[in-house]
DNA sequence: TCCGCCTTACCTGCCGGTAGGTAGTGCGGA
DNA sequence: TCCGCACTACCTACCGGCAGGTAAGGCGGA
């Protein structure tokens, strides 16, 4: 353990702090998500950090790198709590809601990721080496799998079951990036608890209406 | 009409082109979704034109002014069809499909206005003076009466009307802002005929399948 | 003649990034 | 014990470049 480490859990202890890197990352992800990334300066991040811009150059190497460091992180959290739910040993429509469960759970957790991916994918990684959709591409596959064998045994009824994956995709991410635009269209914050709740709830009964036969 | 105009008229008689003011917004409707309000410069949007960047200005006042008529121009083409869609003689199952195909082919002749309008969801029209939501609450309030007057008729199951306007709206617009991510995912453009074909016969389908009881 | 459209030249301000310097810390050897 | 060295983390000052926007002039058609 580095001498740095160190001193880091000494001050999570002492005080809840957070290493400087990790304040910067925190931060980032704030920055990126309310204003994307050519909206988002260096200095922008630097000033919620509490630092000078050259100082944060000492910590990522530009403004690509971190931009590419905080994405990673993302899709590494989100990928990881997806494939824990696919992985439970459930089956039929117990699976899918229990999968719309976790990622429901894990955008209402994590509001500001969300906007990041939508940006992402309106851009089609511009911004990114990485790709998302062929890191995302074999979940998919497996999912569409799924739903096939699924609608041949009778459980489901018929559907095209990339489409239908498709649908899913936007409907629980639509509700997270755009809850700016739906706050005026509630009267309420689409983030409160309740109108989360309420949220999830009709996600799973609109799609046990429409994939289980009654 | 303004000599303007006539000169326009004749232009577009005589060789099919359009009045320099025209191609401006025209031009501006690619560049903002493509890159977005702070990544796209005026720059970028005169050399598509074929013009200066002060000629640009001589036209529309400042970058703030030309998006929030780019966009003005959308929200009304898209608004208008709409209200077509709605005001049509129709009811129960027929009026939704009908208005679930007007707003998809809008989408798909306008694709860039798709994006234009999902950014600005985003970040809850920061760069407009216009409240988008504000705009289209008289709709949704309107669609949300009908979905519970017919579900009180039994003609829809219950479902939550608000909710399920949120994730038609999710459904419709995802596909379009997300193309360039989704075709990693479909191994198609999913803007080419065929897979726009595809994709509104999935949602009609789904939604059908969740609306109205078997 | 005058006006609409477009030009070049220029302004200020912010961008990402670099250069160079300065505290503070840990550590091995005299 | 204390000196010298290396290293980290931060700073100020600066660079070239591009952003949005303005000023002033050329020019062709009504």
């Amino acid at each position: 353990m580095s001498s740095h480490a160190i001193t880091e859990a000494v001050s999570i202890v002492a005080g809840s702090e957070r290493s400087t890197r990790d304040q910067i990352l925190d931060a980032s992800v704030v920055c990126f998500a309310y204003a994307g990334y050519s909206g988002t300066s260096l200095n922008d991040i630097a000033a919620e950090v509490g630092i000078r811009r050259p100082s944060l150059l000492h910590h990522f190497a530009s403004k690509e790198v971190l931009y590419g460091e905080v994405f990673e992180r993302l899709l590494g959290d989100w990928f990881a709590r997806l494939v824990g739910a696919i992985d439970v040993p459930a089956s039929g429509w117990k699976k899918v809601e229990g999968v719309l469960r976790a990622g429901f759970g894990f955008f209402a957790d994590n509001p500001n990721y969300v906007i990041l991916m939508r940006r992402e994918a309106i851009d089609g990684g511009v911004h990114l080496g990485i790709d998302l959709s062929a890191v995302l591409r074999p979940l998919f596959d497996e999912a569409a799998d799924y739903f096939r064998r699924e609608m041949d045994a009778g459980t489901f009824r018929q559907q095209n079951a990339e489409q239908l994956l498709l649908t899913g995709y936007g409907a629980l991410l639509s509700y997270f990036s755009d809850a700016p635009f739906l706050e005026g269209l509630l009267d309420e914050n689409p983030l409160s608890s309740g109108a989360l709740d309420r949220r999830c709830a009709h996600i799973i009964e609109f799609f046990e209406a429409a994939l289980v036969p009654a």
